[in-house]
DNA sequence: CCGATATATAGCTCTACAGTTATATGTAGA
DNA sequence: TCTACATATAACTGTAGAGCTATATATCGG
């Protein structure tokens, strides 16, 4: 079974994706027909970013007539998040317990 | 060219690689051999993983007689936080800008 | 120098997936 | 209802890369 970091890295490693998702933090909610316009691949290519980006919970989407407005879910980020300090976490720790040990022989 | 995030995105996006660097940093410095008999895959994709992540920058390597010794290089990451700051930064400026549009139309 | 051990590289295969074109679905306006 | 537009889905193709086995390279012990 895939984890929320799994799904999160995995989702954001593609740089077209990447792009897609930055382009919604920066300048707010976007149609498919105006990321299409911009990004440098077809609109299906888009859409099924955005399906992937939306599974993971990165986006939301939002419909309007004809027209689908997709916006960035920032919170989806804290997995991502909560691993890196997790990393830094076990590092750090590893690092106080060097210390302890070197402050034990010092005695 | 590939950024520093799309490195780092694309070197954490395989579970196996992301699980060396995890344990790495949970255990510290580990020889290939301590890594393959953990892993699920065979010595050469370890070395091959590992081979990717000094590429990264997220490992270093050191050697000892016919061992190699590897450790997670936790600075590596900092492209990874600041590109999650960053997003979250685009976020906060957006809103901001709508609280600051909503001040002006109260007044 | 020789066998054993530790790691890296070579060469291959198989699968996941990003991209494409074509088409289906759905909505707006005349 | 007919046409134009907006998006999603289907079906296919090409490629990157994760895995394997076999082998090369290097170091240790005898």
């Amino acid at each position: 079974m895939p984890t929320a970091h799994d799904v999160l890295f995995r989702t954001l490693a593609d740089p077209t994706r990447r792009a897609i998702f930055e382009r919604l933090c920066r300048d707010g909610e976007q149609t498919v027909s105006a990321l299409t316009a911009w990004a440098r691949v077809s609109q299906p290519a888009v859409s099924k970013h955005l399906g992937v980006l939306k599974h993971a919970g990165l986006v939301r989407d939002r419909h309007q007539g004809r027209q689908t407005h997709y916006s960035a879910q920032l919170g989806a980020l804290a997995p991502l998040i909560d691993w890196t300090s997790q990393m830094a976490g076990f590092w750090q720790s590893r690092f106080d317990h060097l210390e302890d040990l070197l402050k034990r022989m010092d005695q």
